[in-house]
RNA sequence: GCGCUUGUGGUGGAAUUGGUAGACACGCUAGACUUAGGAUCUAGUGCUUUACAGCGUGUAGGUUCGAGUCCUAUCAGGCGUACCA
């Protein structure tokens, strides 16, 4: 009998559902581990073979740990608000629930194909009212708190109201927006508005103004790299820049936190050192700047304070406050018009190319070290959103301002020995100070860093400027805070009304404020968000429910907010949310929170590393704050599965004709290369007849063929429709089986590294799984395996296979493991071994790998549970001691290899046997040599295997 | 520019962490069985050479009895990020 997969398979997937094998509960008294992949966003396209890769990584380490005695946690959900299903939804007037839903469908069915060890009864999806019930209130307690920097943590806002109340803003560390001043009686001498307004400030949920890539034509907000050169990549439209009233989560209070947290989890270096990057964590000072004939003054930045004596100018970024305050009569034209220039470039092509543009204010600054006036110009080059939008120019030692001083005619000044900036600027950390003052200046302060090295002059000038109260130390981070809002449809509707334009929270037992329906889900006519759309969209605040929006009066009856939240809010927890998916009472009880903790084992793309890994990592401090989370940090480990590329393969039309021409040959000819289908190609081979059917007009086309076959060409790209080289999971399951498929994604290489698909080797893996079938059953299906104790060969090979599996699985080397039972099934079959006990060890070994095989042979071998309640087997030193080992002699005396093999007296006669005739390898006697190396006068390498 | 990362046969990739380089698999070659093979089995397969032997882990040096592995320089590819002062 043959193995026959389709039938196993079936059957096994069947009987894991009618028995809930996967099925898992809290329980105390085993110890639980939570496995997790990134949950997929379910596209029309349906899976490829590049997205199970991860998911049967994290299969395998699932099973393994349930087979280890673990309490395993392993859900699969949905990412299910996304713009494809809204831009879909524009087009046809399709509902996106309903394409969702379509799409959600199939991707369950092609994931259950493949044998996965999900808890299906705990499956999230983030756009179901019970989910986003909890991303509301998340957001609510964030409207509701603020950031105390004292105390590290998030506060109930009374708390600063309270504080407000008595001391106004004084002795107050919190993050915020602006730093605002005000005393006790100003606070409560505040409107209702203007209070609302000043706690914006400090909420870590807030309606801030922040510059957006705004398209008028399409009436919403567009992300950088829906722009190109100025215009909306959909419709061609303008695009401006434009300051917009939108939510805001206060992520960059937890900055520090977030830094830190870095070094607590088993994160790879590369994905750690982009988050660094990413909050971009730099010590510096700030510095007032006295303007000069003014009484004005104003604050920069900068890390290198060593730098004082060498600035020559000023620089304002063109958003700043200040330029109009800096701007005198006579440069006003000037200034105006450089303005209008800089309005019209969208951050992207500011981005791009780097122009040395810019203006001269007509106003000068003193350097409070030099006492010299310090003209102040105005260029693009100097971001609004950094530091305080001003910077202090050292075109001596910064490339960005010797760029603009060489372009302006500006001088530039060296301050460290040795410097030759007469090409470029020095910006290295390094050297001796000089010119800090001046020789020849006359002294203005009585600092004097000349001599110090960098290093040394920055701490002296940062110690100098507290001291003298010029500034302040002050550390700043690149890490900005998350815009909330998005102008779309098809995302999760904020639980916000506004009462004559102030925003109040709809109360949380009314939770959650469901999506209304709409008709249309493009923009309304005057330009509000689709959401404007809805008939159905206002608070009635007396009843608590929502209702028409006729009814609107402005007294008991408010209209909602429009926007909606963007795709990271509902990604952003639902890990916690899988603990207990039910619970309609909270977010998770306390007691799932306190039995599961946080993601032992994270498994997706490094695609998400500055996007949903830093928003998930500050949502659940927040959430820790709170007291919801228990665990400061929700994934432990992270590990990143690599993509998976498409083999595309081409044939070579001869221009203006329909005739194609052979790989080899088409040199010879003028081609143009056309994607063909992969599913269409077999090793590089087109089938022709296949080819003439896939499309109408290639009915009639004509080949030059090589050895009578036409050969393809090929290249590695994106998989994707477009390529035609999308290789589809149910095929491969079709044709050779989910164990096959789940063997061979593993068999590929390391799960880390991206790689092209290519299905030519999956032969090697299926046969492989042949032969563990032919292992247990004879040509009648019967099973031929005896009873008999094992032997010490078939014991060593077991053991062997053992502790690699073990290890391997623990460090993730998937690839290696496979190889390992491929060698093991090779010496078994060698030592003619058919025995029960081995074989029972090795379907437990499998198992995690091929479930569906293992538990159709663990059935076989007469046990009547799964093989997931198995227990994993322990392997034994004392069979691995026999192998081969290893002499290390040296001339010396010396053995850096430790000497195993022999000892005492033996090792010398062994030493002085072979010096004497190292040819002879007499002195080998009694062991079978497997290499002898020697190197005359220095060293001799023997390895030994004890003869039989 | 900066940060991270990877370079090993015709191909995907191994190498117990400094100790037989190329495990395992694909592909290829030869043979067996078969009406047939996109089935199965056996043997071979890093390169040069008839052989002896020599050469081989991107390149060039270094440390060591011994280097794919450690150090220095350099080249090439991949990923991320960018006027962050």
């Amino acid at each position: 009998m043959e193995y026959n997969f389709r039938e196993i398979e079936k059957k096994w997937q069947q009987r894991w559902v009618e028995q809930g094998t996967y099925h898992v509960t809290e329980d105390a008294g085993k110890k639980k581990f939570y496995v997790l992949n990134m949950f997929p966003y379910p596209s029309g396209a349906g899976l490829h073979v590049g997205h199970p890769l991860g998911y049967i990584a994290s299969d395998i380490y699932a099973r393994y740990k349930r087979l280890q005695g673990f309490n395993v946690l392993n859900p699969m959900g949905y990412d299910a608000y996304g713009l494809p299903a809204e831009q879909y939804a524009i087009q046809t007037g399709q509902h996106p629930e309903v394409t969702t839903v379509e799409n959600i469908n199939r991707y369950r069915e092609q994931l259950d194909k493949i044998g996965f060890c999900f808890d299906w009864d705990r499956e999230v999806r983030t756009c179901n009212p019970n989910y986003y019930h909890w991303t509301q209130w998340a957001f609510q307690r964030m409207y509701n708190s603020f950031y105390c920097n004292r105390c590290q943590m998030a506060q109930p806002i009374e708390q600063l109201i309270k504080h407000f109340e008595e001391k106004g803003t004084e002795g107050l560390d919190v993050a915020q927006s602006d730093e605002l001043t005000f005393t006790a009686e100003e606070w409560k001498a505040m409107s209702e508005k203007q209070q609302s307004e000043t706690l914006m400030n400090y909420r870590i949920a807030f309606l801030g103004e922040t510059m957006v890539n705004w398209c008028p034509k399409l009436g919403t907000v567009l992300a950088n790299d829906e722009v190109v050169d100025g215009v909306s990549v959909r419709g061609g439209y303008p695009v401006e820049q434009k300051r917009m009233r939108q939510w805001c989560l206060r992520v960059s209070a937890y900055a520090q936190r977030l830094l830190d947290g870095l070094d607590t989890i088993d994160w790879s270096e590369s994905i750690k050192e982009t988050q660094r990057n990413w909050i971009g964590r730099s010590e510096g000072t700030e510095v007032e700047f006295q303007i000069a004939d003014s009484d004005k003054s104003f604050t920069i930045f900068t890390t290198r304070a060593d730098t004082m004596f060498g600035v020559t100018f000023m620089v304002l970024a063109p958003e700043s406050e200040l330029v109009e305050t800096v701007t005198t009569a006579e440069q006003k034209a000037e200034v105006d018009k450089y303005l209008a220039y800089v309005k019209g470039r969208t951050e992207r092509e500011r981005q791009i190319d780097h122009k040395v543009t810019g203006v001269f204010s007509g106003s000068y600054a003193i350097n409070p070290f030099t006492g010299e006036k310090n003209p102040i110009w105005i260029s693009e080059y100097v971001l609004a959103g950094y530091g305080t939008g001003a910077i202090m120019a050292v075109p001596a030692h910064d490339s960005r301002d010797y760029a603009f001083a060489r372009h302006f005619g500006l001088p530039i000044i060296p301050l460290i020995e040795g410097a030759d900036v007469s090409e470029e600027s020095y910006d290295a950390k390094e050297g001796i100070v000089t010119n800090s003052p001046r020789k020849d200046a006359t002294p203005y302060c009585d600092l004097s860093l000349n001599g110090l090295t960098v290093k040394e002059a920055i701490a002296a000038t940062k110690k100098y400027v507290e001291a003298h109260k010029l500034g302040r130390v002050k550390v700043n981070y690149r890490l900005r805070d998350a815009i909330f809002s998005r102008q779309r449809y098809w995302g999760e509707p904020f639980p916000v009304y506004y009462k004559n334009g102030i925003p109040q929270m709809i109360p949380e037992d009314c939770l959650p404020i469901e999506l209304p329906e709409v008709d249309k889900f493009l923009p309304t006519e005057t330009g509000e968000p689709p959401l404007g759309n809805a008939t159905r969209w206002a608070w009635d605040e007396t009843n608590k429910q929502i209702v028409d929006n006729s009814l609107i009066d402005q007294k008991t009856v408010f209209p909602i907010e429009l926007y909606t939240m963007p795709g990271f809010a509902g990604s952003s927890a639902y890990y916690l949310r899988y603990m207990d998916p039910h619970n309609d009472k909270a977010l998770l009880s306390t007691e799932a929170a306190n039995y599961w903790q946080n993601v032992d084992l994270y498994v997706g793309g490094s695609e998400h590393a500055t996007g949903h890994l830093i928003y998930s990592r500050f949502w659940n401090k927040f959430l820790f704050d709170l007291g919801v989370s228990v665990k400061e940090e929700p994934f432990q480990k992270l590990i990143n599965q690599g993509m998976i590329q498409g083999r595309s393969n081409f044939v070579y039309r001869i221009k203006d004709t329909n005739t194609f021409v052979s790989y080899g040959l088409k040199d010879q000819y003028d081609v143009t290369p056309i994607h063909v289908d992969v599913n269409i190609v077999a090793n590089d081979q087109l089938d022709i007849e296949a080819f003439k059917a896939w499309r109408p007009e290639y009915n009639t086309a004509e080949f030059i063929l090589e050895d009578g076959k036409y050969i393809c060409g090929w290249a590695i790209e994106k998989m994707s429709k477009s390529m035609f080289n999308v290789v589809n999971p149910d095929m491969i399951v079709e044709r050779f089986g989910a164990d096959t498929l789940r063997l061979y994604e593993m068999f590929l290489g390391p799960v880390e590294q991206s790689k092209p698909w290519d299905t030519n080797g999956i032969d090697g893996c299926h046969r492989f799984l042949k032969k563990v079938w032919a292992l247990f059953f004879d040509k009648d299906g019967k099973l031929a395996l005896n009873d008999a104790e094992p032997t010490r060969d078939e014991l060593r090979s077991l053991h062997k296979l053992i502790k690699k599996v073990s290890e391997d699985i623990e460090n993730f080397s998937f690839n290696t493991s496979v190889a390992a039972f491929m060698i093991c099934l090779n010496e078994l079959s060698s030592l003619k071994s058919r025995n029960r006990k081995v074989a029972e060890q090795l379907v437990i070994l499998m198992a995690p790998f091929t479930p569906h095989l293992c538990e159709e042979l663990w059935e076989a071998l007469g046990h009547a549970g799964s093989v997931c309640d198995a227990e994993w087997p322990q392997f034994c030193e004392d069979y691995l001691k026999e192998d081969s080992m290893k002499m290390m002699v040296a001339f010396n005396g010396k053995a850096r290899f430790p000497m195993e093999f022999p000892v005492g007296t033996e090792q010398q006669a062994i030493i002085d046997a072979a010096l004497a005739d190292p040819q002879s390898k007499k002195w080998t006697e009694g062991f079978s040599v497997v290499k002898v190396i020697v190197v005359p006068g220095k060293m001799i390498n023997v390895v030994l295997k004890p003869a039989k």
